[in-house]
DNA sequence: AAAGTTTATGAGCGATCACTCAATTAAAAA
DNA sequence: TTTTTAATTGAGTGATCGCTCATAAACTTT
């Protein structure tokens, strides 16, 4: 079986993953990578083919992550809308989800590299649709839940709070005042929670 | 007084701001400016010292033509608030402002450099928090007009209106349907409109 | 025309880019 | 131990990066 690699792999990808976070597709250099995973450059090739593998490999990570920590957060919520605007109100708190006060990935990727990298931004664009179904899932179970009304479109509500998300993260950030961001999310999570059915068991006509 | 220059300044410096715009700031080369701007690299120098500095200047135009629009359609509207709930509206329309369908310059801008190039980044925000004031001075003409509560924070819906405007223009960036941005536009002005007082005229307590 | 002044030119600078590969090293298998 | 197999190494590849500067060109003034 010879030589066995001297690097973790996981260990490696998730630094990988950290650095193109902060830097970005394009700012991120070959020599920041080698330095960051301590791996000279052969290794890095050997391990993940070039860079922009390995910018993909890091994104894919990067979404099943995040998918784990939101469907963990719904799973733990008192009810699945509690859940969602807590969800917002969540990235206010803690000055980001998982310690990196940052734009998401998947916006920042699709940003830098829409007009320069398209095969990257496809795979982004993918991504961030898994994720929106990942919230039109939560809304759903609200829904099931009799928290939604019977004729809230879910895929919509999603993408609206997608859009939250987005902003919301944008706003970490450009390190506005905690103060404001708090605002921010306390608005948003307001208007998902105003979504709550006056009627929670009315089933149809 | 000597050898005139050959080129527009203003029309180079507008080329110079939709080629960044489009490409980014790292991912675009001086190869690329020098074919858009139809100058060698010695002109380019000569009239605008240095990347850096040409695209601060080109932020500065982005800046001041969005300002301009922005109040421009203030003025032409029916009222503030109704003014304010179309501008957004507006994004779902035309297929964007200027015939740009992208993410707003400095959104891209923060997303790229604030990394790698703080002096640009720290330049961005000012521009944001400028236009962010000229959204501020359309809420307190709302407020003026008797369409806001006179307890409206208007710097506070200023900052949820940009945050509005940045989620809108990034999912322009995605060329997502048409329909589902309209979808969104109207959300996010409906909350806008959602905003008018009931009682148009009470003065203070 | 000649002198003076400013712009335009583009070959080429050193640095850095993403990336390669022949040589070396280290382990498992024989 | 010897052989086999794969991982590691890092100097070096050509390309491209942002940028410079000596020279040529174009205009005004004398």
């Amino acid at each position: 079986m010879s030589r066995p690699t001297q690097y973790d792999r996981e260990e490696a990808l998730q630094k990988a993953m950290l650095i193109f976070w902060k830097k970005g597709y394009h700012a991120t250099s070959l020599k920041d990578l080698e330095k960051g995973l301590n791996m000279k450059p052969g290794s890095i090739y050997c391990a993940f083919s070039n860079k922009e593998n390995l910018y993909l490999l890091a994104l894919e990570l990067y979404v099943g992550r995040s998918v784990t920590r939101f469907q963990a957060h719904m799973d733990q919520a008192a009810s699945p809308l509690t859940g969602l605007a807590e969800y917002l109100r969540g990235f206010a708190r803690n000055g980001a989800n998982g310690g990196a006060p940052q734009v998401c990935m998947l916006t920042k990727t699709l940003v830098d590299v829409t007009s320069t990298a398209p095969e990257i931004a496809a795979q982004a664009k993918i991504h961030l649709k898994q994720i929106r179904q990942a919230f039109a899932d939560g809304f759903a179970r609200a829904k099931a839940a009799g928290e939604l009304s019977e004729k809230a479109d879910c895929a919509h509500l999603a993408r609206r709070f997608q859009a939250a998300v987005t902003a919301l993260r944008f706003e970490l950030h450009l390190e506005t005042d905690q103060t404001d961001i708090a605002a921010l999310a306390e608005d948003l999570a307001q208007e998902i929670e105003a979504l709550r059915s006056e009627r929670p068991d009315i089933a149809h006509p």
